[in-house]
DNA sequence: ATGCAAAATTCTGAATGCAGGATTATGATA
DNA sequence: TATCATAATCCTGCATTCAGAATTTTGCAT
């Protein structure tokens, strides 16, 4: 779920000191309501009613509002001046607009990643991968998807462009709730496992183009999983 | 300038009225905010301090907090917990990154421009075109710039693709400051616009392909005119 | 004069207050 | 009973206020 961190990492290669992380309220509303919406907790095209959530979280209005304007910027909510903030609905063409960006910011990934990867992170993607696998056997679906998501992230993380992370990340993020809700037949799930796994052997082989055209080949299913879902 | 829009355009086709525009103060002061970021007016690395901008402004410092708040979410802004935001610096690397990120996305944008093109869109765009002609011949940079920079706009926006305008947006704010200080020899600004007439050609011939190769061509020499100012 | 510690000040983060517009409820008339 | 106008309520947008952290200043000791 770190898809997307709010500050972006800039981090000092100089001081070894590992800077303290201080988690403001506003940070933390950003992620929490984001999960809302996701989560299918906040209604596709209901409206977000500031008083009555920020109560529910127990908080005051200010640092809610600051979390919507974020969310706004992402493409996940819609803000009507005068009128509040609405869970943003997406159409079928606005999912497979989405999917597009995706398979061409993924297909330039592809050879970054394999050029950079190390056997450090190999092993730590294998091992996200085999967490998953086990959420897969006992059919846990957020775990699974949560790790899923992580992947996802880890591996555009390793092109080392920050940007590159950064509009993925918003792109992603818009498409968690689709994805989430897509359709899980046995078999779609069980060809979404065969994809990562042809997608870590294109990674072992470091082999750029392989790795692109599994990660389109696996945005294409994505879309066969979701598009009823819309 | 308006590259990005914060209500992302979800306009009903239905309706044949138009929605009215009323400007709210968040929305306003982060496109001020973030011009006086490209123009240089808050010096990068420099500290923003609310109360001081705030005043300045004529505004308080909520609606400027919450503009600080989606500076951040698109890269502009770095948010210290406890500290406040300071204008983030760009690498060398952050800006070759960036590039390489946007002429992906342009690549991506050349046949579907050429396919959805009508020739009112032509029209418009000649027409901006030759108005930015206008302003090289007196030599007025920053209007120059401003036509520029739209001519982009509306070619990305023409994709049809809400998603690939919004992170094209997105990553063309943050190099704003760097294409607008960089330098501009006689001869370099001569060819930027070569490369822009060769982009109207392209787009007159429907030939994908070639405006393809004409945006990264274009963002190629981007980097030789920026490198040197970062 | 310099370095350190404590106090004072300043600034951010968050809550509350207030004004104006939007929505809903009420009631009168056809 | 339906429709429209008016009034009451609610909600958003923004300003102000308050608490706590960060920074600067002051004073003391070396």
């Amino acid at each position: 779920m770190d898809s997307k961190s709010n500050t972006p990492a800039t981090r000092e290669a100089s001081s070894e000191a590992v800077r303290i992380e201080r988690p403001t309220l506003h940070n933390v509303v950003i992620t929490r309501v984001r999960d809302m919406i996701i989560e299918g907790k906040l209604p596709v095209g209901g409206r977000i009613h500031e008083g009555q959530l920020g109560q529910q979280l127990g908080i005051s209005r200010t640092p809610l509002r600051e979390a919507l304007k974020v969310l706004a910027s992402e493409g996940l909510v819609e803000l009507i001046p005068g009128r509040g903030a609405i869970v943003r609905k997406l159409s079928q063409k606005d999912v497979q607009d989405m999917l597009s960006v995706l398979s061409h910011l993924e297909s330039m990934a592809g050879p970054l990643i394999c050029q950079n990867v190390t056997a450090e992170d190999l092993q730590k993607i294998r091992q996200i991968h085999d967490e998953m696998l086990e959420f897969y056997e006992v059919r846990d679906r957020l775990r699974y998807f949560k790790l899923n998501q992580q992947i996802h992230s880890l591996l555009i993380a390793l092109t080392g462009n920050e940007s590159l992370r950064l509009v993925h990340g918003i792109l992603l993020t818009r498409m968690k709730r689709i994805r989430y809700i897509g359709d899980r037949t046995e078999q779609s799930w069980l060809d979404a496992i065969h994809d990562h796994e042809e997608m870590l052997h294109a990674l072992e082989a470091r082999d750029g183009a392989r790795l692109s055209a599994a990660l389109a080949h696996h945005l294409e299913e994505t879309w066969e999983r979701v598009k009823s879902a819309i």
